[in-house]
DNA sequence: CGCCTTACTTGACCGCCGTCAAGGTGGCCG
DNA sequence: CGGCCACCTTGACGGCGGTCAAGTAAGGCG
């Protein structure tokens, strides 16, 4: 249970005021919530929270990571992001009411401070700048999600391109052959992220690796023809 | 152009007041969005936006309707949303800023009242409830969004008997032999809605209809066993 | 009233991709 | 160093669904 007097600890007091929704929040603000939070360390694999149920509290990462996923019925899992230490946790979900659209669950060892939704909602009553950074962040995750729903319109080596592509965008450096990226997880993550399995995934790459367009070593890709990867990913597939 | 002097077109008035996202603005605030407006009258079929723009505008439909909707390489339509009068058109794109990810066209003759983003922006300075109501907006548009893309781990049917389940979660109505719905479109369009063909929905329907979950005649259709259709579109397959 | 356009349905075909199965590879620990 | 296990890859196969084609039904207009 929180105490109004604690001093709220430290590593939970960083990584609120990291957290990009209330960055430009004052800081009594931010002290406030974190004095608030019901903070849980959970070990790896713990369910944070569980799609359908009721949707009374948010958290915020203080440490670890975790995804936010989808169960299909089959025991299939579509995974929706990925978060780390400063990122929101159900914020959009506390936001809308009702119940929890996804799961969440811990990768690695975690520390979470939970909050109640009303706490959020005050923030954005209070504070102004809280009110423009969760409305732009709303705002992109709409965006964002078109472009995922877009994306099933393409088969998979098409959507394996278009992310090679964004991920190029972001942390693509360039080397001798071409432009390198690191996956930013496992592939099997991946083909989950992707809405698919392993296994065509990895006849996804071969497909690139066959035409040209990349070289695939573990975890780390060289594009090769960064302009047909575009292509592809955009839907022209290139003859 | 707008004429700062002139008198809002009564319509444009009228419509901008029913926006759900400025709904509990004040009236000045409302009447100076419809001077600032800049409205003009299209034909059935007219492009509003086109995906890729620069989303420098937003617009509000003052009279008609309109599709968002995406189109693949190959000229399939992916539709997203249908709006008709009072609905903003590209609001979002106008709070994420960048470009519109998605295209808009007029489906009958339409009026529209434009105006630059950065009205919105001032609106949700300004106003409080507008700060509120577009937070609102925004997460149930993500939540909605988490629940389609979650609907392409189910086959047709199954997205089928969801969008059927969920809509006469809306606007069924009791009848002799079952909750009775009309489809808000045509089949065509409910195809693209569902990411799929008419074909391919032709035979979903036809599929429910032998199962005995559904009676179909033309775009009304009676729902003979609503628990059925409700576990088929969760992913329940039953046997 | 009859034609024509549009919307929908049904059938045949086939390609993508999910599933099952069998390796292969690398890392960690005893 | 050996073995286990997680992760990945490759092959075979089958089903869902997209495409092409033809036929039917329904609404608009001369």
């Amino acid at each position: 249970m929180p105490d109004p007097a604690s001093i709220p600890r430290p590593d939970v007091l960083a990584a609120l005021r990291a957290c990009r929704l209330w960055r430009d929040a004052s800081a009594e603000a931010v002290e406030r919530l974190a004095r608030a939070a019901r903070v849980r360390d959970v070990p790896r694999g713990s369910r944070l929270v569980t799609e359908g149920d009721l949707a009374d509290e948010f958290g915020v990462l203080v440490a670890g990571r975790a995804h936010v996923f989808h169960l299909g019925a089959d025991g299939k899992r579509m995974l929706f992001e990925t978060m780390e230490a400063g990122d929101p946790v159900a914020a959009v979900a506390a936001l809308a009411g009702g119940r929890y659209p996804a799961n969440a669950e811990a990768t690695t060892p975690a520390t979470v401070a939970w909050l109640p939704r009303a706490a959020l909602w005050e923030l954005i009553e209070t504070e102004p700048a809280v009110a423009r950074a969760v409305i732009s962040d709303l705002a992109n995750r709409v965006v964002n999600f078109t472009s995922v729903v877009q994306s099933f319109s393409l088969d998979v080596p098409a959507r394996l391109a278009r992310y090679l592509f964004q991920r190029a965008l972001g942390v693509g450096r360039p080397s001798a052959t071409g432009l390198e990226i690191e996956l930013g997880m496992s592939k099997g993550d991946l083909a989950a992220a992707l809405g698919t399995v392993p296994e065509t995934l990895s006849r996804a790459f071969a497909r690139l690796r066959d035409d040209g367009l990349v070289e695939v070593h573990g975890k780390r890709v060289t594009i090769l023809d960064v302009r047909a990867l575009a292509e592809l990913g955009s839907g022209y597939a290139e003859e």
